[in-house]
DNA sequence: GTGAAAGCGCTAACAT
DNA sequence: ATGTTAGCGCTTTCAC
């Protein structure tokens, strides 16, 4: 016996969740009039409609977009794997994101990923939910799961760092040779003759690019890498690394870090157990330009992430329809130096 | 005519988003079968389920857990508004419930509202996923919004700020008042006798708390604050803050600030404006204990948020049965206070 | 412009 | 233990 009258819809609910069925009763009017209220586009005389908003507005209704989902094939909803969330420059990422997607009516759905290598297991529940893009920040997938995502149409855009198997993605990243190269010039430039790089984890290709681009310069300018420390981004690796550097018979006159966080651990080691003075007997150059590195305590030259450019490119990416995505693309926005006082060689700060 | 097969399934999909029907189909089992596999505690016989999660692997079936959510009548989905996405704790809040809620397979939807102090449209967008719960870090909502929670039973917890109307609410905050307390008696201990507070915005009500319980204690050894400046986060703000109060003829020889962020900027300015030695000349605590506070630059003095503690709790709340959410509780969490150099009175440091 | 009806992918009650 | 069936709340033809 079909189109029985559902028993629970006789009355009408004011409380929980009211659905397009208990505004169409109220406003006396068919479901489907109210679904296309609330359907961009959809035609529904100017009475009616208003019938319609005021009985959905009486009701608290709002419609469930999992209906939707199921429908439309599409969620709306953006999955984000965050690699490292301790980051000044992934909240910063996060933000403009967020921002930016919602003025676009997508939502991000979100998982952070301390220190694991790879997102699959996160990457799992994001499928079940039928996220409509794939952002990874910081963070890779596994071949097999790489192979699900293309499998399922499922465009991946990787922020920041490639890894694994990356056939068919598209990349947002950040001119990592050309950063490299600049801070190199600039060190070369201000007269430093021995420079150390201290960099991090030896399995991220973004690394390769950073310290790739300072060798690079180096070598184009008869010079060569001084010295060499650790693959680790933790702070205090970095102030461990910084100590056995400064303490070897042959010290480095600039130390240039994998990022900034790296940068201003060195430095406080430089400073306050070597007591350097930061500039002049030892310089010190990072990567990202963090926010703190332009605060009067670290006056760190760095070589700054372009967040918004990069997460424009991201969003674009997210918004243009996934027939052209098919083509891999990499997006290599470019930075900007930030020269600043921790390379002044010539006069003291203060 | 119902039952009718539908054609497009008549050939099964490889590629693209599989059903459970299309699984069945394979295993050569009811589509419920599938279902039941997929469902924690579902009776299926071992050999049925074997040929079923064979089936669904070859065909990269996942359940889509929003037609699960359509009749469950529950989403998995957690709600977060954040409301200073740039800072440090607020980051790893985040980092800790991202953590704990992706073992009780709960998933986070998140905002980032930069600076606005209500996450109304937020919100709105967050209740059409149907969301489990909201979880608000420093921000607030509207109370028409408010209102619209409570009817549709979506349990909403307070992280570290309440404002406006929060009847029904669940709250978790740090101790802000005894952390307040507990600042100016040290400081009192450690001989500063002309104690500023600078603020945050005057409409939350944590700050009230915190300014209160450091205006008491003074008020109950027979002190009382001897300035008090801005209603503002922005780090610059707090920067020409700090340079007004020590501008004036009368000028304190310790400054309490509502964040550590603050309290930072306003070290770099006394520090490299004024010329002033930190601890000695000029004392400065902040509140929250971000990392850089222990960082060797700034050895700030400063109430810890703790973070884990706190988290454990919004979580204990998400996962509680909905029923016991009825009753409004306030937890608040006691933190610690870090005694460092920037209130050291009698050593110059270094 | 509007309503009736089918169905998105799943779960749950019921039958067997 | 398994299949049948009726929806969950919505969008979308298709008639009118």
């Amino acid at each position: 016996m079909p189109n029985v009258v559902r028993p629970k819809n006789v009355i009408i609910k004011r409380s929980s969740n009211p659905s397009a069925h208990d505004v169409a009763r109220l406003a006396g009017v068919s479901q489907a009039a109210v679904s296309r209220t609330f359907t961009p586009g959809g035609s529904v005389a100017k009475a009616t409609r208003e019938k319609i908003l005021q009985a959905a507005h009486e009701l608290n209704y709002r419609p469930n977009l999992h209906a939707r989902s199921l429908i439309k094939g599409e969620s709306g909803l953006i999955g984000v794997v965050i690699g490292f969330p301790r980051s000044f420059f992934v909240m910063e990422a996060l933000q403009a994101l967020s921002a930016r997607l919602s003025e676009a009516r997508k939502h991000i759905l979100i998982f952070t990923a301390e220190r694991s290598e790879t997102a699959d297991s996160y990457v799992e529940d994001l499928l079940q939910y039928r996220v409509d893009s794939l952002v990874l920040m910081g963070v890779g997938i596994s071949a097999r799961l790489a192979e699900h995502c293309r499998a399922k149409q499922v465009p991946v855009i990787l922020f920041n760092l490639r890894a694994g198997d990356t056939r068919g993605f598209a990349s947002v990243t950040v001119n990592n040779r050309e950063g490299g190269r600049q801070i190199a010039e600039h060190l070369l430039k201000q007269g430093y003759r021995r420079l150390a790089f201290m960099g991090g984890p030896a399995s991220y290709k973004t690394t390769g690019e950073r310290e790739l681009g300072f060798e690079e310069y180096l070598v184009s300018r008869g010079a060569t890498v001084f010295d060499r420390e650790i693959d680790s981004f933790d702070r205090e690796d970095a102030a461990q690394a910084a100590r056995r550097l400064l303490s070897r018979k042959a010290r480095p006159d600039v130390i240039f870090c994998w990022n900034d966080h790296m940068a201003v651990a060195a430095m406080e080691v430089a400073r306050y157990e070597f007591e350097l003075a930061i500039g002049p007997e030892l310089g010190i150059a990072g990567f990202g330009d963090i926010e703190q590195a332009s605060w009067p305590s670290f006056q760190l030259t760095s070589y700054s992430q372009p967040v918004d450019a990069m997460i424009q490119r991201v969003v674009s990416l997210i918004l243009q329809p996934p027939r052209a995505q098919s083509t891999a693309r990499e997006f290599i926005i470019d930075g900007e130096i930030k020269r600043r006082q921790s390379t002044q060689r010539i006069r003291a700060r203060i």
